[in-house]
DNA sequence: TTGTTCTCACCTAGGTGATAATCT
DNA sequence: AGATTATCACCTAGGTGAGAACAA
Protein backbone atom coordinates (compact mmCIF):
# COMPACT_ATOMS: atom_id res chain seq x y z
CA UNK A 1 0.00 0.00 0.00
CA UNK A 2 1.14 3.41 -0.69
CA UNK A 3 -0.84 5.77 1.70
CA UNK A 4 -4.12 7.77 1.84
CA UNK A 5 -5.12 10.71 0.57
CA UNK A 6 -5.40 14.31 1.73
CA UNK A 7 -7.45 16.93 0.50
CA UNK A 8 -6.10 19.90 0.13
CA UNK A 9 -7.85 23.08 0.03
CA UNK A 10 -7.40 27.30 -0.95
CA UNK A 11 -8.64 27.62 2.85
CA UNK A 12 -6.43 24.83 4.25
CA UNK A 13 -7.99 21.24 5.37
CA UNK A 14 -6.59 19.58 7.99
CA UNK A 15 -4.84 16.00 7.92
CA UNK A 16 -7.20 13.10 8.87
CA UNK A 17 -6.10 10.87 11.03
CA UNK A 18 -3.83 13.31 12.18
CA UNK A 19 -0.05 12.91 13.02
CA UNK A 20 0.16 11.93 16.90
CA UNK A 21 3.46 11.42 18.40
CA UNK A 22 4.40 10.22 22.05
CA UNK A 23 8.44 11.14 22.58
CA UNK A 24 10.87 8.91 24.80
CA UNK A 25 14.71 9.79 25.98
CA UNK A 26 14.55 13.92 26.51
CA UNK A 27 15.77 15.04 29.29
CA UNK A 28 13.12 16.15 31.81
CA UNK A 29 14.83 19.66 32.61
CA UNK A 30 15.38 20.75 29.44
CA UNK A 31 13.25 23.02 26.94
CA UNK A 32 12.51 21.36 23.40
CA UNK A 33 9.93 22.47 20.46
CA UNK A 34 8.84 19.91 18.67
CA UNK A 35 7.49 20.57 14.88
CA UNK A 36 6.74 18.95 11.71
CA UNK A 37 7.07 19.47 8.61
CA UNK A 38 6.19 17.58 4.90
CA UNK A 39 8.45 16.94 1.95
CA UNK A 40 8.07 15.40 -1.05
CA UNK A 41 9.07 11.66 -2.05
CA UNK A 42 9.59 10.83 -5.49
CA UNK A 43 9.80 13.77 -7.73
CA UNK A 44 6.37 12.71 -9.54
CA UNK A 45 2.93 13.80 -10.14
CA UNK A 46 0.45 10.81 -10.09
CA UNK A 47 -3.37 10.17 -11.34
CA UNK A 48 -5.21 8.03 -10.31
CA UNK A 49 -6.49 5.26 -12.59
CA UNK A 50 -10.13 4.32 -11.56
CA UNK A 51 -10.66 1.11 -13.34
CA UNK A 52 -7.33 -0.45 -11.76
CA UNK A 53 -7.36 1.41 -8.49
CA UNK A 54 -3.98 2.67 -9.01
CA UNK A 55 -1.94 5.80 -9.08
CA UNK A 56 0.16 5.96 -11.82
CA UNK A 57 2.90 8.23 -12.89
CA UNK A 58 1.37 11.33 -15.02
CA UNK A 59 4.91 13.60 -15.48
CA UNK A 60 7.48 14.96 -13.31
CA UNK A 61 6.64 16.96 -9.96
CA UNK A 62 5.47 20.72 -10.19
CA UNK A 63 8.29 23.44 -9.34
CA UNK A 64 8.59 23.30 -5.26
CA UNK A 65 6.56 25.49 -3.30
CA UNK A 66 8.29 27.43 -0.52
CA UNK A 67 8.69 24.82 2.42
CA UNK A 68 6.84 25.76 5.84
CA UNK A 69 7.60 24.55 9.44
CA UNK A 70 4.22 23.70 11.66
CA UNK A 71 5.74 24.32 15.28
CA UNK A 72 3.76 22.87 17.74
CA UNK A 73 1.44 24.89 19.61
CA UNK A 74 3.12 23.81 22.96
CA UNK A 75 5.44 25.65 21.51
CA UNK A 76 8.70 25.77 24.24
CA UNK A 77 8.15 23.29 26.94
CA UNK A 78 10.09 20.76 28.96
CA UNK A 79 11.30 17.24 28.22
CA UNK A 80 9.13 15.57 31.30
CA UNK A 81 6.22 17.88 29.90
CA UNK A 82 6.23 16.66 26.52
CA UNK A 83 6.58 12.96 27.17
CA UNK A 84 3.73 12.90 29.74
CA UNK A 85 1.58 13.39 26.67
CA UNK A 86 0.60 12.20 23.00
CA UNK A 87 1.41 15.10 21.02
CA UNK A 88 -0.96 15.98 18.50
CA UNK A 89 -0.91 17.46 15.25
CA UNK A 90 -4.54 17.93 14.64
CA UNK A 91 -4.78 21.65 14.11
CA UNK A 92 -2.42 21.67 11.12
CA UNK A 93 -3.83 22.44 8.25
CA UNK A 94 -3.08 21.68 4.01
CA UNK A 95 -3.08 24.00 1.53
CA UNK A 96 -2.77 24.56 -2.12
CA UNK A 97 -2.74 28.23 -2.00
CA UNK A 98 0.87 29.70 -2.28
CA UNK A 99 -0.09 32.67 -1.25
CA UNK A 100 -1.75 31.48 2.08
CA UNK A 101 0.12 33.04 5.15
CA UNK A 102 -2.05 31.59 8.06
CA UNK A 103 0.83 29.57 8.36
CA UNK A 104 -0.73 26.32 6.73
CA UNK A 105 1.50 24.03 4.78
CA UNK A 106 1.72 24.60 1.36
CA UNK A 107 1.48 21.59 -0.85
CA UNK A 108 1.04 20.27 -4.67
CA UNK A 109 -2.12 18.10 -5.39
CA UNK A 110 -1.63 14.79 -7.03
CA UNK A 111 1.81 14.77 -5.35
CA UNK A 112 3.16 12.43 -2.52
CA UNK A 113 4.33 13.78 0.57
CA UNK A 114 6.30 12.53 3.97
CA UNK A 115 5.42 14.58 7.15
CA UNK A 116 8.24 14.40 9.60
CA UNK A 117 8.77 15.27 13.52
CA UNK A 118 11.29 16.98 14.48
CA UNK A 119 12.87 17.49 18.64
CA UNK A 120 14.59 20.40 18.61
CA UNK A 121 16.56 21.08 22.31
CA UNK A 122 15.90 25.14 22.65
CA UNK A 123 20.13 26.21 22.81
CA UNK A 124 19.66 25.17 19.19
CA UNK A 125 16.89 26.96 18.02
CA UNK A 126 18.31 30.36 16.54
CA UNK A 127 15.53 31.45 14.86
CA UNK A 128 12.69 29.31 14.62
CA UNK A 129 9.68 30.44 12.21
CA UNK A 130 7.19 28.59 10.43
CA UNK A 131 8.97 29.87 7.15
CA UNK A 132 12.51 29.56 7.79
CA UNK A 133 14.36 25.84 7.67
CA UNK A 134 14.46 23.16 10.20
CA UNK A 135 18.01 23.78 12.01
CA UNK A 136 20.94 21.58 11.79
CA UNK A 137 22.80 20.09 15.11
CA UNK A 138 23.69 17.63 17.37
CA UNK A 139 20.20 19.02 18.81
CA UNK A 140 18.20 18.27 16.50
CA UNK A 141 16.35 14.78 15.80
CA UNK A 142 14.38 14.03 12.74
CA UNK A 143 11.71 10.93 12.54
CA UNK A 144 10.15 9.95 9.75
CA UNK A 145 7.72 7.28 9.50
CA UNK A 146 7.62 5.65 5.93
CA UNK A 147 3.66 4.30 6.54
CA UNK A 148 2.95 7.93 6.78
CA UNK A 149 2.90 8.68 3.14
CA UNK A 150 0.13 9.93 1.63
CA UNK A 151 -1.15 11.67 -1.68
CA UNK A 152 -2.73 15.01 -2.40
CA UNK A 153 -5.92 15.27 -4.04
CA UNK A 154 -8.60 18.16 -3.89
CA UNK A 155 -10.89 15.25 -4.43
CA UNK A 156 -10.90 11.84 -3.05
CA UNK A 157 -9.88 9.29 -5.69
CA UNK A 158 -10.20 5.99 -4.05
CA UNK A 159 -13.92 5.22 -2.51
CA UNK A 160 -12.65 3.02 0.02
CA UNK A 161 -10.91 5.98 1.58
CA UNK A 162 -13.72 8.47 1.28
CA UNK A 163 -15.65 5.57 3.39
CA UNK A 164 -12.77 4.86 5.86
CA UNK A 165 -12.51 8.99 6.22
CA UNK A 166 -16.45 9.11 6.97
CA UNK A 167 -16.32 6.36 9.13
CA UNK A 168 -13.64 7.94 11.35
CA UNK A 169 -13.80 11.32 11.15
CA UNK A 170 -16.16 12.61 14.14
CA UNK A 171 -16.96 15.66 11.75
CA UNK A 172 -17.95 13.27 9.00
CA UNK A 173 -20.85 12.13 10.61
CA UNK A 174 -23.33 13.12 9.04
CA UNK A 175 -22.61 11.04 5.67
CA UNK A 176 -22.42 7.76 7.68
CA UNK A 177 -25.00 4.68 6.60
CA UNK A 178 -26.68 4.81 9.55
CA UNK A 179 -26.53 1.71 11.81
CA UNK A 180 -23.45 -0.14 10.02
CA UNK A 181 -20.37 1.45 9.43
CA UNK A 182 -19.85 1.97 12.87
CA UNK A 183 -16.07 3.03 14.24
CA UNK A 184 -15.50 2.09 17.82
CA UNK A 185 -13.16 5.14 18.72
CA UNK A 186 -11.95 2.82 21.90
CA UNK A 187 -10.41 1.07 18.92
CA UNK A 188 -7.99 3.76 17.78
CA UNK A 189 -4.66 3.33 17.53
CA UNK A 190 -1.96 4.80 19.95
CA UNK A 191 0.56 7.39 18.59
CA UNK A 192 4.03 7.37 16.84
CA UNK A 193 6.84 6.59 19.37
CA UNK A 194 10.38 8.82 18.44
CA UNK A 195 12.89 8.40 20.65
CA UNK A 196 15.45 11.83 21.41
CA UNK A 197 18.87 11.64 22.46
CA UNK A 198 19.62 7.39 22.20
CA UNK A 199 19.95 7.82 18.96
CA UNK A 200 21.38 3.97 18.65
CA UNK A 201 19.41 0.73 17.57
CA UNK A 202 18.96 0.51 21.50
CA UNK A 203 16.66 3.43 20.79
CA UNK A 204 15.04 2.22 18.43
CA UNK A 205 14.45 -1.07 20.09
CA UNK A 206 12.89 0.67 22.84
CA UNK A 207 10.78 2.41 20.53
CA UNK A 208 9.32 -1.04 19.05
CA UNK A 209 9.02 -2.39 22.42
CA UNK A 210 6.87 0.27 23.47
CA UNK A 211 4.98 0.27 19.70
CA UNK A 212 4.51 -3.84 19.99
CA UNK A 213 2.98 -3.91 23.54
CA UNK A 214 0.68 -1.19 25.00
CA UNK A 215 0.98 1.18 22.74
CA UNK A 216 -0.46 0.33 19.14
CA UNK A 217 1.38 2.23 16.05
CA UNK A 218 -1.11 4.47 14.21
CA UNK A 219 -0.18 4.49 10.89
CA UNK A 220 -1.38 5.82 7.38
CA UNK A 221 -0.90 2.25 6.71
CA UNK A 222 -2.70 0.69 9.18
CA UNK A 223 -5.54 3.31 8.80
CA UNK A 224 -6.00 1.91 5.07
CA UNK A 225 -5.47 -1.71 5.61
CA UNK A 226 -7.75 -2.03 8.62
CA UNK A 227 -10.89 -2.84 6.57
CA UNK A 228 -8.69 -6.38 5.73
CA UNK A 229 -7.51 -6.81 9.62
CA UNK A 230 -9.95 -5.13 11.80
CA UNK A 231 -7.73 -4.39 15.18
CA UNK A 232 -4.76 -6.03 13.50
CA UNK A 233 -1.69 -4.25 14.53
CA UNK A 234 0.86 -4.19 11.58
CA UNK A 235 4.54 -3.38 12.51
CA UNK A 236 5.63 0.07 11.72
CA UNK A 237 10.20 1.10 11.09
CA UNK A 238 10.43 4.29 12.20
CA UNK A 239 13.45 6.33 10.78
CA UNK A 240 15.30 8.69 12.34
CA UNK A 241 18.09 11.01 11.27
CA UNK A 242 20.21 13.10 13.30
CA UNK A 243 20.93 15.99 11.26
CA UNK A 244 24.44 15.81 12.94
CA UNK A 245 25.11 12.70 10.61
CA UNK A 246 24.64 14.13 7.32
CA UNK A 247 22.38 12.50 5.12
CA UNK A 248 20.75 13.49 1.27
CA UNK A 249 18.48 16.14 1.83
CA UNK A 250 15.08 15.07 1.54
CA UNK A 251 15.91 11.27 3.24
CA UNK A 252 16.82 10.56 6.14
CA UNK A 253 19.54 8.06 7.32
CA UNK A 254 17.32 4.85 8.43
CA UNK A 255 18.65 3.21 11.96
CA UNK A 256 16.89 0.41 12.14
CA UNK A 257 14.86 -1.57 8.76
CA UNK A 258 13.04 -3.04 11.03
CA UNK A 259 12.12 -4.86 14.58
CA UNK B 1 -20.83 52.98 39.43
CA UNK B 2 -18.38 50.15 41.28
CA UNK B 3 -18.48 48.04 38.45
CA UNK B 4 -19.89 45.01 36.37
CA UNK B 5 -20.64 41.43 37.65
CA UNK B 6 -19.02 38.36 36.50
CA UNK B 7 -20.69 35.33 36.47
CA UNK B 8 -18.56 32.79 38.30
CA UNK B 9 -19.49 28.16 37.83
CA UNK B 10 -17.67 24.86 39.21
CA UNK B 11 -16.87 24.37 35.61
CA UNK B 12 -15.30 27.50 34.81
CA UNK B 13 -16.83 30.66 32.56
CA UNK B 14 -14.96 33.00 30.82
CA UNK B 15 -15.35 36.63 31.27
CA UNK B 16 -17.29 39.00 29.33
CA UNK B 17 -16.24 41.67 28.24
CA UNK B 18 -12.90 39.74 28.28
CA UNK B 19 -9.83 42.16 29.09
CA UNK B 20 -8.36 43.79 25.73
CA UNK B 21 -5.00 45.46 25.84
CA UNK B 22 -2.45 46.70 23.93
CA UNK B 23 1.21 47.55 24.99
CA UNK B 24 3.77 50.27 23.93
CA UNK B 25 6.94 50.96 24.92
CA UNK B 26 8.46 47.45 24.67
CA UNK B 27 12.36 46.93 23.58
CA UNK B 28 11.25 44.76 20.34
CA UNK B 29 14.07 42.58 20.09
CA UNK B 30 13.47 41.40 24.05
CA UNK B 31 11.10 38.79 24.86
CA UNK B 32 7.95 39.52 27.36
CA UNK B 33 5.73 37.12 29.08
CA UNK B 34 1.96 38.94 29.37
CA UNK B 35 0.02 37.45 32.42
CA UNK B 36 -3.23 37.92 34.59
CA UNK B 37 -4.16 38.05 37.63
CA UNK B 38 -7.02 38.88 39.62
CA UNK B 39 -6.58 40.28 43.22
CA UNK B 40 -9.54 41.21 46.19
CA UNK B 41 -10.22 44.89 46.54
CA UNK B 42 -11.69 45.64 49.87
CA UNK B 43 -12.25 42.86 52.39
CA UNK B 44 -15.05 42.19 52.42
CA UNK B 45 -18.30 40.28 51.82
CA UNK B 46 -21.18 41.65 49.91
CA UNK B 47 -25.04 41.34 49.08
CA UNK B 48 -27.32 43.04 46.41
CA UNK B 49 -29.98 44.95 47.43
CA UNK B 50 -32.71 44.58 44.90
CA UNK B 51 -35.33 47.61 45.79
CA UNK B 52 -32.41 50.06 46.29
CA UNK B 53 -30.26 48.56 42.82
CA UNK B 54 -27.17 48.60 45.07
CA UNK B 55 -24.14 46.01 46.55
CA UNK B 56 -23.84 46.36 50.53
CA UNK B 57 -21.57 45.62 52.72
CA UNK B 58 -22.04 41.89 54.14
CA UNK B 59 -19.65 40.66 56.46
CA UNK B 60 -15.90 40.33 56.08
CA UNK B 61 -14.15 38.22 52.98
CA UNK B 62 -14.04 34.90 52.98
CA UNK B 63 -10.51 33.22 53.65
CA UNK B 64 -8.35 33.68 50.65
CA UNK B 65 -7.59 31.21 48.27
CA UNK B 66 -5.13 29.96 46.72
CA UNK B 67 -4.53 32.49 44.01
CA UNK B 68 -3.24 31.87 40.24
CA UNK B 69 -2.05 33.62 37.30
CA UNK B 70 -3.33 33.16 33.80
CA UNK B 71 -0.15 33.46 31.18
CA UNK B 72 -1.17 34.76 28.11
CA UNK B 73 -1.48 31.60 25.66
CA UNK B 74 1.14 32.93 23.18
CA UNK B 75 3.03 32.82 25.85
CA UNK B 76 6.84 33.70 25.02
CA UNK B 77 6.86 36.76 21.89
CA UNK B 78 9.00 39.20 20.80
CA UNK B 79 8.09 42.94 22.16
CA UNK B 80 7.48 43.61 18.44
CA UNK B 81 4.78 41.10 18.44
CA UNK B 82 3.01 41.82 21.33
CA UNK B 83 2.95 45.71 19.85
CA UNK B 84 1.70 44.85 16.76
CA UNK B 85 -1.80 43.27 18.27
CA UNK B 86 -4.57 43.66 20.61
CA UNK B 87 -3.57 40.96 23.85
CA UNK B 88 -6.96 39.20 24.31
CA UNK B 89 -7.26 37.47 27.39
CA UNK B 90 -10.81 36.18 26.43
CA UNK B 91 -9.68 32.30 26.77
CA UNK B 92 -9.47 32.96 30.72
CA UNK B 93 -12.16 31.53 32.79
CA UNK B 94 -13.15 32.07 36.50
CA UNK B 95 -14.38 29.70 38.69
CA UNK B 96 -15.56 29.04 42.38
CA UNK B 97 -14.43 25.69 42.52
CA UNK B 98 -10.86 25.74 45.01
CA UNK B 99 -10.06 22.20 43.72
CA UNK B 100 -9.94 23.01 39.53
CA UNK B 101 -6.76 21.81 38.38
CA UNK B 102 -7.71 23.77 34.44
CA UNK B 103 -5.37 26.47 35.35
CA UNK B 104 -9.18 28.67 36.07
CA UNK B 105 -9.01 31.60 38.17
CA UNK B 106 -10.44 30.67 41.48
CA UNK B 107 -12.79 33.20 43.06
CA UNK B 108 -15.25 34.02 46.26
CA UNK B 109 -18.73 34.39 45.23
CA UNK B 110 -20.04 37.95 46.08
CA UNK B 111 -16.51 39.61 46.33
CA UNK B 112 -15.37 42.47 44.07
CA UNK B 113 -11.73 41.89 42.69
CA UNK B 114 -9.36 43.76 40.42
CA UNK B 115 -7.64 42.37 37.07
CA UNK B 116 -4.14 43.19 36.67
CA UNK B 117 -1.83 42.48 33.80
CA UNK B 118 1.50 42.02 33.86
CA UNK B 119 4.20 42.19 31.64
CA UNK B 120 7.24 39.77 32.18
CA UNK B 121 10.69 40.56 30.70
CA UNK B 122 11.94 37.02 29.86
CA UNK B 123 15.33 37.16 31.83
CA UNK B 124 12.92 38.09 35.63
CA UNK B 125 10.55 34.36 34.78
CA UNK B 126 13.11 32.15 36.57
CA UNK B 127 9.98 29.86 37.16
CA UNK B 128 6.28 31.45 35.61
CA UNK B 129 3.73 28.90 37.03
CA UNK B 130 0.31 29.20 36.82
CA UNK B 131 0.49 28.59 40.54
CA UNK B 132 3.19 30.87 41.40
CA UNK B 133 2.83 34.44 41.85
CA UNK B 134 4.17 37.34 39.75
CA UNK B 135 7.60 37.10 40.41
CA UNK B 136 9.11 40.80 41.40
CA UNK B 137 12.09 42.77 40.23
CA UNK B 138 13.40 45.50 37.51
CA UNK B 139 12.02 43.61 34.33
CA UNK B 140 8.06 43.21 35.78
CA UNK B 141 5.89 45.73 35.10
CA UNK B 142 2.04 45.41 36.81
CA UNK B 143 -1.17 47.70 35.14
CA UNK B 144 -4.60 47.64 37.02
CA UNK B 145 -7.43 49.84 35.34
CA UNK B 146 -9.63 50.41 38.69
CA UNK B 147 -12.82 50.50 36.36
CA UNK B 148 -12.67 46.75 35.85
CA UNK B 149 -13.03 45.84 39.15
CA UNK B 150 -16.28 43.62 38.94
CA UNK B 151 -18.27 41.56 41.74
CA UNK B 152 -18.58 37.83 41.46
CA UNK B 153 -21.57 36.30 41.45
CA UNK B 154 -23.14 33.15 40.34
CA UNK B 155 -26.76 33.99 39.32
CA UNK B 156 -27.03 38.31 37.61
CA UNK B 157 -28.02 40.24 40.48
CA UNK B 158 -29.03 43.20 38.23
CA UNK B 159 -31.38 42.97 35.48
CA UNK B 160 -29.69 46.25 33.42
CA UNK B 161 -26.01 44.18 33.74
CA UNK B 162 -28.13 40.91 32.13
CA UNK B 163 -29.44 43.02 29.64
CA UNK B 164 -26.55 44.70 28.54
CA UNK B 165 -24.76 40.72 28.46
CA UNK B 166 -27.20 39.42 26.71
CA UNK B 167 -26.98 42.52 23.72
CA UNK B 168 -23.54 42.42 23.18
CA UNK B 169 -22.06 38.58 24.16
CA UNK B 170 -22.50 37.26 20.77
CA UNK B 171 -23.29 33.67 22.04
CA UNK B 172 -25.96 34.70 24.13
CA UNK B 173 -28.22 36.21 21.07
CA UNK B 174 -30.88 33.38 21.74
CA UNK B 175 -31.88 35.98 24.46
CA UNK B 176 -32.30 39.21 22.43
CA UNK B 177 -35.37 40.85 22.28
CA UNK B 178 -35.75 39.97 18.19
CA UNK B 179 -35.45 43.45 16.43
CA UNK B 180 -34.87 46.19 19.13
CA UNK B 181 -32.01 46.03 21.73
CA UNK B 182 -29.82 45.35 18.65
CA UNK B 183 -25.64 46.09 19.33
CA UNK B 184 -23.71 47.13 16.66
CA UNK B 185 -20.46 45.21 17.01
CA UNK B 186 -18.65 47.93 15.07
CA UNK B 187 -18.97 50.74 18.18
CA UNK B 188 -17.24 48.04 20.37
CA UNK B 189 -14.56 49.55 22.56
CA UNK B 190 -10.51 49.80 22.39
CA UNK B 191 -7.99 47.81 24.43
CA UNK B 192 -6.78 48.89 27.37
CA UNK B 193 -3.76 50.83 26.73
CA UNK B 194 -0.29 49.41 28.85
CA UNK B 195 2.83 51.55 28.85
CA UNK B 196 6.03 49.67 29.29
CA UNK B 197 9.71 50.70 30.13
CA UNK B 198 8.87 54.08 30.17
CA UNK B 199 6.96 54.38 33.47
CA UNK B 200 6.70 57.78 34.34
CA UNK B 201 4.34 60.43 33.79
CA UNK B 202 5.13 60.34 29.89
CA UNK B 203 4.47 56.89 29.70
CA UNK B 204 1.28 57.75 31.04
CA UNK B 205 0.56 60.31 28.65
CA UNK B 206 1.17 58.55 25.54
CA UNK B 207 -0.81 55.79 26.83
CA UNK B 208 -3.90 58.74 27.08
CA UNK B 209 -2.96 59.95 23.51
CA UNK B 210 -3.59 56.59 22.36
CA UNK B 211 -6.78 55.68 23.92
CA UNK B 212 -8.28 59.00 24.00
CA UNK B 213 -8.25 59.39 20.17
CA UNK B 214 -8.66 56.68 17.94
CA UNK B 215 -8.65 53.84 20.38
CA UNK B 216 -11.40 54.13 22.65
CA UNK B 217 -11.32 52.38 25.98
CA UNK B 218 -13.27 49.46 26.71
CA UNK B 219 -13.54 49.68 30.69
CA UNK B 220 -16.19 47.77 32.01
CA UNK B 221 -17.32 50.99 33.36
CA UNK B 222 -18.32 51.91 30.28
CA UNK B 223 -19.74 49.05 29.07
CA UNK B 224 -22.56 49.25 32.31
CA UNK B 225 -22.53 53.07 31.55
CA UNK B 226 -22.63 52.92 28.09
CA UNK B 227 -26.87 52.71 27.63
CA UNK B 228 -26.76 56.25 29.41
CA UNK B 229 -24.32 57.73 26.78
CA UNK B 230 -24.39 55.52 23.76
CA UNK B 231 -21.25 55.77 21.82
CA UNK B 232 -19.46 57.81 24.51
CA UNK B 233 -16.25 56.84 25.68
CA UNK B 234 -15.24 58.03 28.85
CA UNK B 235 -11.64 58.34 30.39
CA UNK B 236 -9.89 55.94 32.40
CA UNK B 237 -6.90 56.20 35.05
CA UNK B 238 -4.41 53.39 34.56
CA UNK B 239 -2.83 52.38 37.39
CA UNK B 240 0.88 51.35 36.96
CA UNK B 241 3.44 49.73 39.07
CA UNK B 242 6.70 48.91 38.81
CA UNK B 243 7.46 46.09 41.11
CA UNK B 244 11.18 47.84 41.86
CA UNK B 245 9.04 50.69 43.53
CA UNK B 246 7.32 48.50 46.93
CA UNK B 247 3.93 49.23 47.27
CA UNK B 248 1.38 47.35 49.85
CA UNK B 249 0.83 43.98 48.67
CA UNK B 250 -2.96 44.54 47.10
CA UNK B 251 -2.49 48.23 45.70
CA UNK B 252 -0.70 50.01 43.14
CA UNK B 253 1.63 52.80 43.06
CA UNK B 254 -0.59 55.48 41.13
CA UNK B 255 1.74 57.66 38.33
CA UNK B 256 -0.92 59.47 36.88
CA UNK B 257 -4.14 60.45 38.79
CA UNK B 258 -5.96 61.23 35.10
CA UNK B 259 -5.45 62.48 31.87
C1' DT C 1 -34.57 33.37 52.31
C1' DT C 2 -30.69 33.45 49.69
C1' DG C 3 -27.20 31.49 47.04
C1' DT C 4 -25.65 27.51 44.12
C1' DT C 5 -25.96 23.75 40.77
C1' DC C 6 -27.78 21.37 36.93
C1' DT C 7 -29.94 20.94 32.61
C1' DC C 8 -31.70 23.02 28.63
C1' DA C 9 -32.65 25.55 24.14
C1' DC C 10 -30.23 28.55 21.46
C1' DC C 11 -26.47 30.40 19.84
C1' DT C 12 -21.17 30.93 17.68
C1' DA C 13 -17.38 28.77 15.43
C1' DG C 14 -15.66 25.68 12.56
C1' DG C 15 -14.57 20.69 10.50
C1' DT C 16 -16.87 17.02 7.08
C1' DG C 17 -17.85 15.09 2.17
C1' DA C 18 -21.49 15.76 -1.56
C1' DT C 19 -22.60 18.27 -5.31
C1' DA C 20 -22.77 21.52 -8.99
C1' DA C 21 -20.37 24.98 -11.28
C1' DT C 22 -16.19 26.38 -13.09
C1' DC C 23 -11.61 26.24 -14.86
C1' DT C 24 -7.80 24.51 -17.96
C1' DA D 1 -11.97 14.84 -19.56
C1' DG D 2 -9.90 15.82 -15.42
C1' DA D 3 -8.99 18.89 -11.64
C1' DT D 4 -10.45 22.74 -8.77
C1' DT D 5 -13.65 25.82 -6.39
C1' DA D 6 -17.75 27.42 -3.94
C1' DT D 7 -21.69 26.30 -1.49
C1' DC D 8 -24.39 23.37 1.26
C1' DA D 9 -26.50 20.27 4.96
C1' DC D 10 -24.87 18.01 8.73
C1' DC D 11 -22.00 17.33 12.11
C1' DT D 12 -18.58 18.41 16.64
C1' DA D 13 -17.34 21.49 20.23
C1' DG D 14 -18.39 24.69 23.30
C1' DG D 15 -20.15 29.56 25.18
C1' DT D 16 -24.90 31.95 26.71
C1' DG D 17 -28.72 33.02 30.33
C1' DA D 18 -33.26 30.87 31.82
C1' DG D 19 -35.33 28.33 35.03
C1' DA D 20 -36.04 24.40 37.95
C1' DA D 21 -34.05 21.91 41.53
C1' DC D 22 -31.26 21.92 45.34
C1' DA D 23 -28.52 23.49 49.50
C1' DA D 24 -27.51 26.13 53.69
Amino acid sequence: DIGTEMIITKAGRRMFPAMRVKVLGLNPHRQYYIAMDIVPVENKRYRYVYHSSKWMVAGNADSPVPPRVYLHPDLLASGDTWMRQVISFDKLKLTNNELEDQGHIILHSMHKYQPRVHVIRKDYSSELSPTKPIPTGEGVVTFSFPETVFTTVTAYQNQQITRLKIDRNPFAKGFRDSGRNRWDPSSHNGPLILAFERTGLEAIMESCAFWRAPVRSVTFENFTAMQKQPGGSTGSSPTASSTGTPSPSGSTHLLSPSC
